[in-house]
DNA sequence: CGTGTAGTTGATGCTCCTCAATTTTTGTGG
DNA sequence: CCACAAAAATTGAGGAGCATCAACTACACG
């Protein structure tokens, strides 16, 4: 998706719509046609397609400064939505394209644009094997995109990372969990969706398959080593004799 | 890849020289600076990246139309290779950005060529399933950019197709002798390279993922059915019994 | 308190990879 | 043109990683 930001808007001097979306609500969907190109001003959006059904592919989560919505042809190909309350801005695509006509230095910064998603677009790992690469690497870009005092508040949802990286929910969790185990990160809350990072260069090495981590064998190991701490967590049970440590 | 055609080079009035390049030839390396944009006159090549060692993704194969190399930074980030004696031409990247700065219809024609480059990136699936689905896809691809009167003659290794869709050699293998003993295509020669699509709409079915294709059981199928069949390949034997068909 | 949603964990099986052997084809020099 | 060596393609057996199905926990909300 070319990422027609903010700041180009602004160049063109452009008329732009300020728009406000509840969590859940819909941009624009696949087959719509594509009148307008938006900017992110305010919170996170999803923009995905349907493979079939029950699959679906996310191809970018998009946050305050990302630009998004702009066809070659008449129609979106894919659908885009908001994660949690979200402002955008909204600008004529027609206007935008006569603009760029009269204005060279415009056009310019149009094609930099494009041929900048050339290379975003062609980054993207075909097929990477190991499924802990793909999560690693997704949890430093957020943490590049999003992180606040080194916390990662992250707006979506299991699914949505599963469907973001190939891989199905269960699996996306026991990644997660094998990388707390492990120290690589640690969750900040109860509904996991807030972390830290606690060891920035392991996860580097496994995006670049420099190291391979095995999370299978660590939650085994888990399930082996510390059987006590599996009678804590089930110590409702009066009858467990290990002792407990809270 | 941005696909600067030779249609646009000629619209820049741009100066080009002709290259030639023999089977195995390198055009230019990963980290090379960017100097050139090359269009496609003749043969074949095939645009890749090493991700670690002993794994290569081939991003594109090129064909006569196709144009490569247009970088935003001032070195190639992959690399391309003849896979048979080819001729493509050259133009300098500098001439074709002076030129396009100059000329608003060219800057647009840019800008278009970029942004189709975009959906061409996009538009490959991150990740399918299914390992026949995505052979079938690039079958469908290969007869509709290199077919001759029906008839596909693949200028690559089935390494180089495994490098391409993200599979080993091994089950590239497999999977096309599954195909044909489904009878979806049929080899021309004995080295495997020529081949026609004998039903494409199954093909196509295989790759929306509305069929499933099973290539294991089709293989297991086969050497549990035709064991007659086997003897004949082997019949150089003059003890086999049943009767051979040419 | 029930109901619904998100998250976690476990057992089992399938798809594809890995390693290895063999056959077929290609390229080279006599 | 043929023989030989090297490369490419095929086939098989076994195993690793992830999906699938299913049960269960935790929390939010009316």
């Amino acid at each position: 998706m070319i990422n027609i930001s903010r700041s180009i808007l602004t160049a063109a001097k452009l008329q732009t719509v300020e728009l406000r979306y509840a969590r859940g609500e819909i941009v624009y969907e696949h087959g719509a046609p594509a009148q307008l190109v938006y900017a992110v001003d305010e919170g996170a959006l999803h923009r995905f397609r349907l493979l079939s059904e029950n699959q679906r592919s996310i191809r970018q989560f998009l946050f305050p400064g990302d630009g998004f919505g702009y066809e070659i042809g008449r129609r979106h190909r894919d659908t885009v939505q908001a994660l949690k309350p979200t402002k955008v801005l909204a600008a004529a695509r027609g206007a935008l394209l006569a603009a760029a006509t009269s204005d060279p230095g415009l056009c310019n910064l149009l094609f930099t644009a494009a041929a900048q998603a050339v290379v975003v677009a062609e980054d993207q790992p075909v097929t990477r094997r190991v499924g802990a690469a793909r999560i690693a690497q997704f949890l430093l870009e957020m943490d590049a995109r999003i992180a606040m005092r080194g916390e990662i508040n992250l707006p979506m949802h299991r699914r949505h990372i599963a469907d973001h990286v190939g891989l199905t929910l269960e699996t996306v969790c026991r990644v997660l969990t094998a990388f707390q185990l492990e120290e690589l990160i640690k969750f900040r809350d109860r509904t996991q969706r807030r972390l830290v990072i606690r060891d920035k260069k392991r996860l580097q090495l496994l995006v670049s398959d420099a190291l391979d981590f095995d999370y299978l064998s660590v939650l085994k190991r888990k399930a082996v080593n510390a059987p006590t701490a599996v009678s804590a967590a089930t110590a409702h049970r009066a009858d467990v004799a290990a002792p407990s440590f809270t």
